[in-house]
DNA sequence: TCAGAATGCGAGCGACCACTCGCATTTGTC
DNA sequence: GACAAATGCGAGTGGTCGCTCGCATTCTGA
């Protein structure tokens, strides 16, 4: 729809954003893309309306349109951007885990990372997790979720090099899975309570991995050393 | 709803159903929450639309509305049938457990419990989860939400008296969300790799209380009789 | 048998939403 | 200053969806 008649000048394909934006259309994107992020942390995608985001960034419906050619591409610049910073935050590979490090330590290290990102970005979580959202993100989610999976797999393949591959694969599903729930819960609380939640992620996932590894990366030497159960300030 | 309740001289607040319903009404209905289901089921409570219900029921729009007063009734009604139905499949109080089983044992039979269960109606999971859902449902959802929490949060107070109480709810709360999330790959896998991400929920869960919970429960004398760490076959 | 209730239909209504269009205003560049 | 491009507006358009209405058909009970 938004090309014009036939002609053969086939710039880039479907593009309704002006080819120079200037200062004041960039001040709009950022605007718009900021109001975008809070309408979907607070009502979901599908029923965030492009309406709303207009009126939330303070610009009539047909301003937003000048800068996106529909409503999935807001989603998709905003997880564009997201996932931008994440990569530049974090270096290219998710979370590198060196092989060497305790498990303890390196399962506290990935989880304070992403931990930390979402609680600044509140709204990556809304648009990966949204079970409504369009395509693209679907798969920007699927590709980051694949990442992360493969990634701990590779882990857990270092401490467990018999172990079957389809094993591995669960295990390190599993894994992301429970952080996913972890990182829920840690968002739906504030403060210190956030903390402790981060702290019981944090146990959840090292519990559960510690009798895989074994006691070649626990930290001392006996497992009666138990872990003060209630409150380990880090 | 199936029960009137004891409404003496007015009528009942905008009910659309006949006062009586005949046995092919009572059969439309059934078809009707069936068709409502698998529509959920694939769509999500939203996105379902009460045309494409009466489609998948073989019906009218019209005749939908005969039993129906609105689209959120559908899920109401469903909901309670399912509530109603577990409560009677497995007791008034949800996975009674009792203080002197093995940790490992109650986590076991309670995941067994509730896996069964979300299995055989995988629209209970949908109607439970989705981010769309209308009142009622929610309130429905947050009651059996709290009831597991207080659930869980008991029988761990019968392991630790003197943990604080915000403790024990957190811990409760981690489990209860552990188990949402684990179900979520349980219903993702089919046939022994659901058989598999079962086993690996009760691993979580149980690893994740043994430490609080201490030695007392544990089946066997040293912590060194390591579970065989991939696929312990119950 | 027959009145009235229950069941069934499907076109259509109103509301909402993503998105467009024509036109006015501002900005960059020569 | 002049011209084009970029920016801005908001009523309007087409489509979907929840839901209604009038009317036809089937069942129940006396």
């Amino acid at each position: 729809m938004p090309e014009k008649t036939g002609k053969p000048d086939e710039e880039q394909s479907a593009e309704s954003r002006p080819r120079r934006l200037q200062a004041r259309g960039q001040r709009r994107v950022a605007q718009l893309l900021e109001a975008a992020a809070s309408v979907f942390c607070s009502t979901g995608y599908t029923a965030a309306s492009t309406n709303a985001i207009a009126r939330e960034a303070g610009v009539s419906p047909g301003t937003l349109y000048q800068f996106f050619p529909n409503k999935e591409a807001i989603a998709i610049e905003l997880g564009d951007r997201l996932m931008h910073e994440m990569r530049e935050t974090y270096g290219e590979a998710l979370a590198p885990v060196d092989p060497a490090t305790p498990l303890k330590e390196a399962v506290g290290a990935a989880v304070d990372r992403f931990v930390d990102f979402n609680c600044q970005h509140p709204v990556f979580f809304a648009l990966m997790h949204g079970p409504d959202i369009p395509g693209r993100i679907t798969e920007e989610h699927d590709a980051l979720h694949a990442t992360l999976v493969s990634r701990v797999e590779a882990l857990l393949a270092g401490f467990l090099p018999d172990a079957p591959t389809a094993d591995l694969t669960r295990t390190a599903t599993v894994c992301v899975g429970m952080y996913k729930a972890g990182l829920e819960l840690v968002l739906a609380h504030e403060g210190a309570e956030r903390e402790a939640y981060v702290r019981e992620l944090k146990n959840i996932l090292f519990r559960y991995l510690e009798p895989l590894v074994g006691d070649r990366m626990a930290p001392s030497g006996a497992r009666g050393d138990r872990d003060p159960a209630w409150g380990n300030t880090p």
